[in-house]
RNA sequence: GUCCCCAUUGCAUAACUGGAUAAUGCAGUCCCCUCCUAAGGGAUAGCUGGCGGUUCGAGUCCGUCUGGGGACGCCA
């Protein structure tokens, strides 16, 4: 419908065009929009407005001139002026009632659509480091990138979702020493964990494990181990010396073979388990990229030396330079320390080349918010590379803050004081915590109440909408019980019976879905949904308080049963698309 | 100190990206079960942080001030 007016309207400006009234070579951007207030029709569109200017006229009459000169319709029964030079549509609701047929021959297939044309486009999230378990924070950004990735693909995206594994670099250096220490404590050693190190308690369950595989044969004395380490912070030392340089004795103790053993068991054990916790979330992937195979393969070595070909690379004080500051990054980044390691920001700048060669046309990164300061570096790097930096889409997700009643929840990763996303499953679950993380906007701070999402009362959303899904089931339970069978013909052809305010309302929200879709889908807001879904929910129990759909009249009944049908469809394509359970009976 | 984000009713958030009378849920007040689950429905009151600017039109864009959060390592 939406459609059909833009054409109408694309015809009338080539009308007016021929008319001298504006020149030949503007093209206004046709813009129609639903309209909010019922009194101002269905649809609404500002072009006149817009043309006001290069036609030297006022509005209100060159909306006169529109709607004069605009073709007619069958389905559109009225057109206004109204306001400082709004056109609005009234499109005829015997025109809206066949979405009631529609949806039903479309089934599950209803509000999808193919704007994204097969185009190739890749959605990283979560992308947590492997150090410990997922933890209530991440899972906004799960929820959140999953639901994102999901609407691509519901609107016709080639997607390929992908998590990013940090698997080098100092912080898995730190895990495995971590493990180690616990091994040793395991082994009966006694000795005083490092501030600095992974304190929670899943690394001793790691250790454990490993000391049931290898026995006491990476045992150490402790007196070897800590000989000569600086002092941690504790003791008044410094942290990071104290726990390099339990790093470096690993590695010189136990020899590349068994470090690497160490270091395995700690990454394997916490990644398998990251795997599990996401796909238990109802998360996917296609993808689990690894950095340390980016320095394995020479990707690395190869991006910096398409940089330094391109002249972005320089030397400064043993260390090597990219120069970001001249494509718009605040300052020049290292990217190969004055030890000869590379940094973090050079595996990014492997990674997001690699990603470009596997040709994805768009490239969605969602992040943590206290990462924005990191997207102009990246932006250059792509430009470095002679990529566009507009393929890049970087998707910034707030923190959620965690209440329990009033009382706000603390954590911290590195003293291992969290609630992982295990336990917030395990307390509210699956469907309230995906509901209540993709409810909000991403880019707002977030207050995320415990008690609320597990109380089953109306004040919850999301057994609000699933209660409205379980109310059509059990009204087609009652029909049989009473011995009615639905008549979908009939249904079909007596929509014309459905004319109570709450039934033309309930229509015109169920062609909206396809629009809500495709709408949350291009501008990456799921939360669009949501609140399409508690409307539909809400205007769906109004419409059943307010009338009976068993009655005795069977055109009557079994149009509303079409229409109810209907609604139950879209309420449950919503929650799939949302991956929220769709349930029969609350 | 420099930079970025945020500010909407008592609380939590919407507002089709510049559109018409700013919406929803809690909480408040009042009402509705001889009726397909009241886990529901109906009614009622209340909101764009301050000051300027851009325009036919601003919660939305610009400037500034105030108040909150974050980023500024050869960490990841």
């Amino acid at each position: 419908m939406k459609q059909k007016l833009e054409s109408l309207l694309l015809h009338t400006v080539n009308a007016l065009k021929s008319d001298g009234i504006i020149e030949h070579d503007f093209n206004p951007k046709i813009t129609i929009e639903r309209a909010r207030d019922q009194q101002h029709g269905d649809f609404a569109s500002n072009l006149a407005m817009m043309l006001a200017k290069p036609a030297k006229m006022n509005p209100r009459q060159l909306a006169e001139k529109i709607v004069a000169l605009l073709p007619s319709d069958v389905n559109v029964t009225k057109v206004e002026i109204a306001g400082p030079g709004f056109i609005n549509f009234f499109i005829d609701p015997n025109a809206q009632y066949q979405v009631i047929t529609q949806i039903h021959e479309q089934g599950e297939k209803f509000g999808l659509s193919q704007v994204g044309a097969g185009k190739k486009v890749q959605v990283e999230f979560v992308s947590a480091n492997p150090t410990g378990p997922l933890h209530v924070g991440h899972g906004r950004g799960a929820a959140y990138g999953s639901a994102v990735a999901d609407l691509l693909t519901a609107v016709g995206f080639d997607v390929q979702r992908e998590y990013y594994v940090n698997d080098a670099g100092r912080q898995m250096d730190i895990l495995a020493a971590s493990v180690w220490l616990r091994y040793l404590e395991e082994c009966g050693e006694v000795l005083s964990f490092p501030s600095n190190g992974y304190q929670g308690d899943y690394v001793r369950e790691i250790a454990a494990n490993l000391r049931r595989e290898v026995h006491n044969e990476y045992r150490h004395p402790i007196s070897l181990v800590f000989e000569d380490i600086p002092a941690d912070e504790p003791q008044g030392g410094d942290k990071d010396k104290h726990i390099d340089g339990l790093i470096q004795r690993a590695k010189t103790l136990l020899g590349d073979k068994q470090y690497r053993d160490v270091f395995q068991a700690g990454l394997n054990d916490i990644l398998a388990g990251i795997r599990t916790d996401l796909s238990d979330f109802g998360v996917d992937y296609q993808q689990w990229f690894s950095e340390r195979q980016l320095m394995d393969d020479g990707s690395i070595d190869k991006a910096l030396e398409r940089l330094r070909e391109s002249g972005h690379l320089y030397e400064k004080e043993g260390a090597t330079w990219f120069a970001s500051s001249k494509l718009g990054d605040e300052k020049d980044r290292v990217v190969v320390r004055e030890n000869g390691q590379s940094t973090y920001f050079a595996s990014d700048i492997a990674y997001h080349m690699n990603k470009l060669d596997r040709g994805f046309e768009q490239i969605i990164n969602i992040w943590g918010a206290d990462h924005h300061g990191y997207i102009p570096r990246v932006k250059a790097a792509m430009l470095a590379l002679g990529a566009d930096p507009e393929k890049l889409t970087v998707l910034l997700v707030q923190f959620a803050i965690l209440y329990r009643g009033d009382e706000q929840v603390q954590m911290s990763t590195r003293s291992g004081s969290f609630v992982t996303l295990r336990q917030l499953q395990h307390e509210i679950g699956l469907d309230p915590a995906r509901f209540y993380y993709v409810m909000r906007k991403a880019e707002q701070h977030m207050d995320f109440d415990l008690k609320l999402a597990t109380s089953k009362s109306n004040e919850n959303p999301v057994f609000y909408v699933q209660y409205a899904h379980a109310r059509v089931c059990s009204v087609l339970r009652q029909l049989s019980e009473k011995g009615f069978q639905r008549d979908i013909e009939s249904g079909n052809s007596n929509l014309d019976k459905l004319q109570e305010p709450q039934e033309l309302n309930l229509i015109k929200l169920l062609t909206q879905y396809p629009e809500v879709i495709q709408r949350a889908a291009l501008q990456y807001e799921p939360h669009l949904v949501i609140n399409y879904l508690r409307e539909l929910a809400a205007e769906f129990h109004s419409y059943y308080n307010a009338h009976q759909f068993i009655v005795d009249d069977i055109s009557v009944r079994n149009a509303r049963l079409n229409l109810i049908v209907a609604v139950k469809q879209v309420l449950a394509n919503g929650l799939k698309l949302l991956r929220i359970n769709t349930p029969e009976t609350m």
